[in-house]
Formats: C-alpha cells, structure tokens, sequence
DNA sequence: CCGGTTTAGTTTGCCGGATGAATTTATCCC
DNA sequence: GGGATAAATTCATCCGGCAAACTAAACCGG
C-alpha cells in the first residue's frame, strides 16, 4: 500500500498529534511490510520502545485496522511473535473509472485484496457525461450497499478519467477523448442517492494507473509512468508518490511536444499526436476504427507499415521520455496501457532513446520495464488512493468515521 | 528565506524530538514573517500555546538565532507586543560558484543581508579542476576567516556549478561548459586548509538559483526556473522548495528535446542546442567568441538576423517550458540569466507557445517573469541552502555547532 | 521432566514538554 | 489615577513516550 498523502511539513508538534501520528506510523509500518511483522520488529524498525507500540497496536486491532495472525513455528529460542498483517475485509476503498471504451468499479480493502468488481465494455467516446455517470454510479451502488451489509466500512471511493482534473474541488476540466469539458463530475455522482454519502476523489486516469503500479511494486519505487489508452496519460512517482502537481494536473506527457516544427501548429508534434493510438493506427494503415488488438496481429504478421508506424511511435516516445527524466530525474520508465501491451516492440527503441538523450544516462542507465499493476489499474489506484487517506491518519479517520 | 529541507514524512513522534521540531517552527515563523512578529502573534499563527512559544524563542535569543527589536509605539491599548526578527551577522551561510566566465563567493546571514562577497570574472572554459576549485577555495579563505573574526558562526558551505551533481555524495558527474568530467569537488575545495571544517554542499547552478529566486518572492511560490548561462539550466521549486529529483540532477530543461527530427542525433533538437547562448550567436551572425552584450546591441539596433536568431531560440524555449508545465503543472515559469537579459525580445513569443502548448492554459493561464534575484543568484541561493540547513532544525544544529 | 536461556509482550513509575488559567507587565484612554 | 486591553510569564496539570522490571512462551541440555 502506498504511503501518505502530502502532510503540511511545517507542522507543529502537539502532546495529541503525537500519538495519532504515531497511530499512522505503526499502522503503515504494518500494511506496507512484505511480511507480517510483531510488535517487536515495529518497534525497532520505527525506533519506538515496545510499550509505546504495544499500546498502539492494540487500539489499532480494537479498531480492525489490523488483525493477529497466529504465531508461526519458529525454530529459534524464545516467546515466539505474534505476526500483525492489515485486517480483511474491514475497511474498503472504492475505485471507479470512465473511460473511452469501458467504465467499471473495484473495492479493495486493507490487505490489498479485491472485495468486488464490476466492469462494463462499452465505446463511450461523446456520450454525455450525465448519463455515463449516472450508469457508473448504478453500477457502483450495489458494490457499496454489499460491502455495508457485509459490515465493511467504505473509506470512500474515488474516480479516475482520461482527462485533466483538479485535485481538490474535482471538475472535470477537459476530457479530449471522451469529448466532456467542464462537467461538475463530483456533483453528477453525489446526484445518485446511494453515492451521496460518498462524495468521489476525482483524479486522472494515468495517475491512479501510476499509484497503482507503485503499489505493485512495494518499496517506495521512483519511475515515470506512461499510460498508452485511447490518448496518452502520464505520471510522475517518486519514492512512491504519486506528485501532483500544484492543481493535480501533472503527467501529461502525452502533450509534451517532441517535435515543434512539424506542422503548423506545434502541437501537431506532441506525444499523442505521434504516437497516440489513432496516429499509430493511421500511419499502420488500419482502418481508425479498429482497435490495439488489429495493430497487435499486424506486427505479429510483420506487417511493415504496422513496424514503421510503432517504430516511429517509440521513437517519440523515448524521446520524450528523455525529456521527463532530464527534467524530474527519475531512474525507470514503466510503460502501461497499450505501450505495456506493445513493449516487445517498443522497449527497445525507448530506452535506445533514453540513452542517448538522458544526460544522467552514463552514471544511472534507466531502465524501461512493463507496467505489471493487472488490468484497470486506475481502478485499483483509485480504491488505494482511498485507503490512503485512512492510512495518512488513521486516528482522524477512526474519530469521522467508525 | 526558503523553508526546510525536506524530511523523511513517516517519522514517529518522539517527546525529545517535539521540543526541536516546535523550535524549528519557531525560527522559520520569524525568519520567513515579512514583518517582524511577536511571541503571541507567532503563537496564534502556528496554533501553540503563548506560553510554549514563549520558551522556544527564549532559546532562539539565547542561541543569537533570533532578536528582540524596540516595540514600536502602536496607538492601540495594551502591553505592547516585542517584534522579533532574524539575527543579523551571527550565522552566516557561505555561497560558492564556479561558473564559465567567473567565480565568487559571497556569505549571507539569517536575516537574508550579505556579509561578504568576493567575484572574480575569467573565462574558465576548459581550465584544470583542480587549479580552478584551490582559487576558488584562495577566494573563499578570507570571507570565512573574517566572518569568523567577527565572530559570525559559519554554518556551512555551498558551491554552485553549472553541471550534473550528485545531491549528496558530491562528485561533479559532468559539466559540459566547463569541460571538467567525474571530479571530486568536494575533495579538492577540501584541501585547500582554510576551508577543510567546511565541506561544500555542492549542486547545480541553475537548482541553486532558482533558491534565491524562491526566496526573493517570499510565500512559497511555484514555477519553473531557467538559467540562460553559456548552456540551459533549470529548476522545479513548487511551493518554495527545490524539487531535487531523485540524485539532485533535476531540472535540465536545456537538454529537452523540442525538435527530434532536426538531425542525425535526436540531441541536435534539444533546447540546449537550438537556444543556447552559442547557438543564438551563431544564429545571429555574431563571431562565437562574443558575449551576450553584443546581441543585446544588435537586437537594440534592430538587426534582422538577431531578431530571427532570438525568435527562433524563443520558440523553442517556449515550447520546451510548455512540455516542462505539462508534466510537473507550474503556473509560473521564471526566465533568468540571459534569458532574463533577453526577457523583453522573448516574452511574448514564450507566453503564446506556453498559451498554445499547455493544455490547462484555458484555465489557469501560466505567467512569465524575469528573474528578480540579482546577479550571481546562485551565490546567493548556495548561502540560503547552507542557512536551510539551520532552519531546519536548528536544535540539532546548535548541538553539533555553537 | 526441569531449570536455564532467549525472545515477545505487558506493567509501572518517571519525565519532558505542551497546555490553559492565573498573574504580572506595559501601554492607552478617560 | 483607575479601568481596559493586550503581551508575556509563571505554575500546576496532564498526556504520552520511555526504560526497566516483570511475565509469558518458546527452546535446549541434562
């Protein structure tokens, strides 16, 4: 599970805060882990004495936020450990997604595991964002009341789409390829009955894609995340953390320009303009309404203008990838979506292209990997993103919600 | 002055260590005040307890962090409150640079005014290291002596260099302008004995920079630096902090690719290649071994060549700032150095680039300022990230120094 | 089987430091 | 000179982390 949302770092330390910062501190220590770990190992892992994270353990399995598994057979001398590991099916987050060609939900509670799923496969390019949320938010609602009957709290749920959204207050500002601009997304949801008492976290497709992955991959990895959908999305994680931006707007790679003299505007040279899913189709020579799968079989086939196109595509893909690294320093690029599906083919023109271009490259090589965070993993991301509040503050959380 | 250094956000709260965190809040509410505060306005602001403030700047004044000014007549009744300011002349941060055509020193103290400053003007393109780094070091020995003399506490030293440094080990991985490769910076500005207590914190020109600049606009802004020097240097500061990426080697906007067509290698497209100082010169019809001055003139006396040249280096400037804004979301980008000189030939056509090129232009439109730091800002912001340092935590500080 | 050893977890008294209320200090105003 | 008002200090209280002592539950060697 990821770590904390961005805290004000100039925080005063108060007698109170202490003990609900230390709440969080036990309770991350204990779902990050990749093993479960005793009291004991938390305590000298965070530097705690072990009274101190005695007593925290304790409030947090009164509050199943964590359970006790049953002491493993040791071969070693002494009391063995009680091994801690984050409670099931206790708390869920809810993530949902509208996308170009589907729209789904997933809840997923503190261990990681997913509670429910709904997923629905349909070409929403131009439908009207009322009715596209308000299908979304039916199909969410009887994951909600499931796990409510079932006794699990619903720490929230969040929603990814393909498109430029604020951070805090969420509308949607623009979404390209689903044809929406300014839409109250937030409003349009709460609009549903049983969505009103849950109010989403919006935010961009690629970013929850990229906590997501960060997720996958435990120990707080740094990389650049490419999301190849329909348009190109991005993200930016260090150390784990999704980065923001100032309005949550960051990791728009697809509009990063790589070659400014190209037509006569020069966002004809951006990233989607080149290697966006319905340019590599065109310069492939199938027909634009087909889909990855067609361009898949044409490779395969060795379809020359099917290779010349992606190879031209990875072309500006590396190259502006070169160009978010030179700029945020980042030491992987993770390539998800149709780029994770098209890797063989890509991997090595990018990171031929990173190496070359990357002014760091000599001293630190990046390195180009496939994203491995499952299918929708906006969806996930989304539902973390939402654990994540819980775990930021766990203490807060108990006392609002619980 | 800039706020702290950045720090690990899970640490446990510790009863030893609140009492250090809450005195660092302390300092860095009066250091950072545009007026001077009082004890019960500090209180107020950061939600503590008068009577806990109280103590906290007791000890600031004791340590000589922090002054007591003469109340100011108020023609309001009540006790009148005593402001509180920054010390002035007893902690003093030491800024170094070695750039291609000069290099300096000058010190700084918590109240933000130079003590000292020493610049010496040479062209050092190819010069040896070690030759250069000891003058340095014969430049640097006198400003530490006297300060010490003064009896100003010297709490560190900082060297800018306009190349790829590594964030904490040091070592000057490359600086293409200086023509200098893998050199032990610290190493050698260490032998020279005057200078052996005080290690340089050492890290890119343009990252150091982009501090002063922060610093000169107060209230935690966000923008996107560049340091037109010989070559292109950048820096993210988002909410007034450096970002420093993962090595310390973030930020080079000069080597992002705006053009990957342009030649045989992708790297002739970068921006370092289309508008740096060389290739606007060259551009211009200016012999290579002219200064920026010269086509100042020619711009002045409107020049035809000049004129494109500039245009052309402003194009790809601006399209290389939009790719930056839409990946790392600032909403303000800060030309400095040359750039800053050319600002009136280079705003427009960047601002209609970054218009054009940004996609959340439409709703929150990006500036463009010219820098406001003064001459030799990375100096300055090398003296800044020395008095961070302090800022930072300044129990810890006064342990170890004092 | 039993005492010694080792490690995990709990109990207990202590202590640092934030806190709020009361107090003192310093000014303005009538 | 006597309120009124606000700043700063003093003081008793309380919270929570801490170290040490203690208990619990395993292993081991005889």
């Amino acid at each position: 599970m990821p770590t904390t949302e961005p805290r004000d770092p100039s925080r005063v330390a108060r007698q109170a805060q202490m003990r609900d910062q230390n709440l969080g501190v036990a309770l991350r220590g204990i779902v990050d882990a990749a093993e479960p770990v005793s009291r004991a190992q938390l305590a000298a892992a965070e530097g705690l004495a072990r009274a101190t994270v005695s007593g925290l353990v304790d409030h947090l399995i009164e509050a199943r936020l964590v359970r006790e598994l049953d002491p493993t057979p040791t071969q070693r001398a002494g009391r063995p450990a009680v091994p801690l590991a984050p409670a099931r099916g206790t708390v869920a987050g809810v993530g949902m997604e509208v996308n170009v060609d589907y729209l789904g939900v997933r809840a997923i509670d503190l261990a990681g595991d997913v509670l429910a799923e709904h997923v629905e496969l349909d070409d929403l390019r131009g439908a009207d964002a009322a009715v596209v949320l308000d299908r979304l938010a039916s199909l969410a609602e009887p994951v909600v009341d499931d796990l409510r009957a079932a006794g699990v709290r619903v720490a929230g749920t969040a929603l990814a789409l393909p498109g430029l959204v604020d951070r805090v207050t969420g509308p949607l500002r623009v979404a390209p390829n689903l044809g929406w601009r300014d839409v109250d997304v937030v409003g349009l949801v709460e609009a549903h009955p049983a969505l009103a008492a849950f109010p989403p976290r919006v935010a961009n497709e690629a970013n929850l894609a990229a906590r997501a992955e960060a997720h996958a991959r435990r120990g707080s990895p740094s990389f650049a995340y490419v999301s190849g959908e329909v348009g190109i999305g991005g993200a930016i994680v260090l150390d784990g953390e999704i980065f923001p931006g100032r309005h949550g707007w960051s990791g728009e790679i697809g509009h990063v320009v790589v070659d400014a003299f190209r037509g006569p505007r020069a966002s004809d040279g951006s990233l989607e303009a080149l290697a966006g899913q319905d340019a590599m189709l065109r310069a492939a020579g199938l027909p634009p309404t087909s889909r990855l799968d067609a361009l898949l079989d044409a490779l395969e086939a060795g379809e020359p203008r099917a290779t010349a196109a992606v190879a031209q595509a990875a072309r500006a893909l590396g190259v502006a990838l070169a160009s978010v690294a030179n700029v945020v320093d980042v030491g992987e690029v993770v390539l998800g979506g149709s780029f994770g599906q098209l890797f063989g083919y890509v991997h090595d023109e990018v990171a031929a292209r990173l190496d070359e271009l990357v002014i760091f490259a000599p001293w630190s090589p990046l390195r180009v990997s496939p994203a491995r965070a499952g299918q929708y993993p906006a969806m996930t991301g989304g539902a973390l993103a939402v654990l994540a509040t819980v775990l930021a503050d766990p203490a807060e959380w108990l006392r609002t919600h619980a």
